[in-house]
DNA sequence: TTGAGATTGTTCGGGTACGAATAATATACA
DNA sequence: TGTATATTATTCGTACCCGAACAATCTCAA
């Protein structure tokens, strides 16, 4: 999953190719690595947690969010799930054919429609989500347990940045 | 970004829709955190960088990997960038069209395809890497410096924990 | 030397993924 | 009252994304 070549040797082949110019290694680094850290756990989650259900990570993102804050604007839900408003439309679809959602329109407000779980997507993440903190535990366990703490708070300051801008 | 709930908000509902279970919130904050940084600064990143080359995420992260190790077998470069095999077979053609990379059957191999960036790749890269690893830079401002190391250290015991599966 | 088994890249089908354009609805101001 | 402006979800076009099935190629033992 990372690949053949450690990242000394990744270095090594930048410099050689950009050796006049100054690069930051570290923060290409922390960057690297919060990449290849995303994709392993998000393929390791897929294949161990959700591919039984046939649900994408992406769907069960959304039936998430909406199982916590239901019943919820779409826009809201796409915001909490990171996605775009034009991807959650599609997933949306998605998850009201496999009948575990179902959008409403709003009755104050037309524009607005809201996302509500059905019986069937409640039972499913009520199932769902428990085998997948175990997961998540054993995910962090290389970690040292004095330190699980402070990696959530750095990745935070990460997204902070992208906030303000 | 982030979404206009707390973290706290958001445990305090799934506790409420959870609470004859015992959960691991440490560890369900860092995949939290880890996946809203992720996207987050990928996003970030293409807008900011790659946007006005035309370039996606994953088309960055091909080029980049067959610039620093070409001529690269197509099976090394899916490995390197963290897609599979039949990703990289789209991205491929696509960056072929742009006149960045170019396929080549191996000698020695009749399976094997190799890859190896154009003259055109090649200036490109050497053009966008620098700035690319400037906004790595400012990514990584928040983060406080006596931590990044240790940052990247925790991020690459996330990985490992995925491979050795 | 031939044929079973492994390895490699592509194709296929279905599902994300985004920005831009669009249609529907609501708001604000004249 | 009406009309410009803003806000919302969807559609559209293009590109990614994966697992499974596939065809081409290589390996190695009988």
């Amino acid at each position: 999953m990372t690949g053949s070549h450690t990242l000394v040797e990744t270095e090594a082949r930048v410099s050689h190719r950009l050796s006049h110019m100054t690069l930051d290694f570290e923060a290409m680094a922390v960057t690297h690595n919060l990449f290849r850290a995303a994709s392993a756990v998000r393929n390791h989650l897929e294949r161990n947690v959700l591919s039984e259900s046939g649900l994408s990570w992406t769907a069960f993102v959304v039936l998430w969010v909406t199982w916590i804050w239901e019943p919820v604007e779409t826009r809201v839900v796409a915001l909490e799930s990171g996605i775009s408003k034009a991807t959650l439309t599609g997933v949306l679809s998605t998850l009201e054919k496999l009948d575990f959602a179902v959008r409403t329109r709003s009755p104050e407000d037309g524009r607005r429609v809201l996302v509500t779980l059905t019986d069937a997507g409640r039972a499913l993440m009520e199932e769902l989500f428990p085998a997948f903190n175990l997961q998540e535990v054993d995910l962090v366990s290389h970690v040292p347990v004095e330190n699980r703490t402070e990696l959530a708070t750095m990745l935070r300051q990460l997204i902070s940045y992208t906030e303000q801008a």
